[in-house]
DNA sequence: TCCAATTTCGTACGCTGTACGAAGATGACA
DNA sequence: TGTCATCTTCGTACAGCGTACGAAATTGGA
């Protein structure tokens, strides 16, 4: 039960599922041979689709295998003739779902171009908040995944950045833009979990929070939690949190650039 | 088994788990009864610890209430008269690994204050990457986690900002240095799953990659990439990726204050 | 001494991913 | 037209998880 894998004997081999993400765009250089067996009731794409709409509707805790055969009326495990296992499930997901936002043609002005990589990430993620928890499986070099990683590399070049700055430029932007979507998350998730607005929790937890606190002291805290509250209570747009940050980045990549 | 729950009739209770996260600050009014039963054999401190010493060693995945109960010789079920339950433990561990954290005097020099800031956050995560993974569950308002927010806000206070920039920037900082410590967990992580290093991995796959991505082209992609996979690899120190993107987001916040 | 309060914990349930192997369907070849 | 190799389908089973429940054990106060 270690969390360190042995890898004994066995030489370097390619990851199997690569050719899985890439199925789309592989151009098969010869028809090898017709299949011998049942065909397929349902395809790849349709399975991965039906577990981003179980996703999207219900969470990520929702994409069990048994609750993806069911929508197909299949065998739990005739999922396994089509993803080799949960994990890799999750990866083609993630592509597939990148692969539905358009990316839209830059902007000319530089300002724009930097904003747009931010908020079509932030967007995305607020549309699909289960990606937030896909990330650490890590969705590599999914096709989609890459045609985004190229257009984010086409907001920052010709700016006279390094090669290293450019990469790091676009983690910026969407770093920042990853923890804006995971802190709205965690906030929605809190008010789904209580069954309480946060200005509700918060007058639910008045006096145990006095009491609790009392022999501390938090000057800063309390003024700026409290004003921090009361805007982002009343904020009618979420990425208005964004966009106090991103200006500040900007602001930052921009100098950098024009020294 | 909808994700969202129903809270009938009761009316807004006090988070019960408030009590136990602050419970080392709680001054008690009055010395209420003697317990009756037996004695508890282990503190609360003690499960929190353990739970925190299993996950820095093997994982959050580790954390187990059977494998907790299991280092103190205990009936599995002993544990939820110390702890509510698994997700309550999460929240006590996120807050007393955040208290182990001595919060060093904050420098005079405005650009040293904002980095540490940044800096300690990534340093803890990287120490305990778990923690990356908790975040979901809303760490509240625990006394140490409370005393790190004001700690933070004391590092941007006399700049000129306003109670929220405040609160902002403080957000792009924490974030930006989780979003780093994030993308090199998932690089650790990718090794020990594949049980190869990066390098490794990309010559393993080095012909299917070029086979699967034969019909897409990738121009800055290609150069960039490599030229990032040459210097992340290459670097010694993995904190000089948080450098590049902080110098940036602290000459955006600098000239944002002297405007 | 006896009881009420409290902790301990064995058992059980429902859930998960998935290993295994049998059964069924299909195309290729003799 | 069989016959067989190959592929898909899927029922069963297992280990592991969080935790509900209720019985047993332990303790202090009356």
């Amino acid at each position: 039960m270690s969390h360190v894998p042995d890898q004994p004997d066995q030489p370097d081999q390619p990851d199997p599922s690569l050719r899985l993400l890439w199925r789309h765009r592989i151009e098969v250089r010869e028809e090898p041979k017709a299949k011998r067996g049942p065909k397929q009731k349902v395809s790849v794409d349709e399975v991965v689709d039906a577990a981003i709409d179980l996703a999207d509707a219900e969470g990520l805790a929702a994409v069990t295998m048994r609750a993806i055969a069911q929508r197909f009326g299949l065998g739990t495990m005739t999922l396994y003739s089509y993803v080799p296992n949960r994990d890799a499930l999750l990866v083609l997901m993630a592509d597939q779902v990148t692969g539905r936002t358009v990316l839209p043609d830059l902007p000319d002005d530089t300002r724009k171009r930097l904003a747009l990589v931010a908020h079509l990430q932030h967007d995305e993620l607020r549309a699909h908040p289960w990606l937030l928890e896909v990330q650490d499986v890590r969705p590599w070099l999914g096709p989609n995944m890459s045609d985004r990683y190229e257009w984010q590399l086409q907001a920052v070049d010709g700016l006279g950045l390094t090669d290293l700055e450019m990469d790091q430029t676009v983690a910026v932007l969407v770093g920042f833009a990853g923890s804006i979507a995971r802190s709205e998350l965690m906030k929605r998730r809190a008010e789904e979990v209580t069954g309480m607005t946060e200005a509700e929790w918060w007058a639910a937890n008045y006096d145990t929070l006095n009491e609790v606190m009392a022999g501390s002291h938090y000057p800063l805290a309390g003024r700026v939690g409290t004003a921090a509250g009361e805007a982002y209570q009343a904020a009618t747009d979420p990425a208005r949190e964004l966009d106090y940050g991103l200006a500040r980045i900007i602001d930052g990549v921009l100098a950098h650039v024009n020294r």
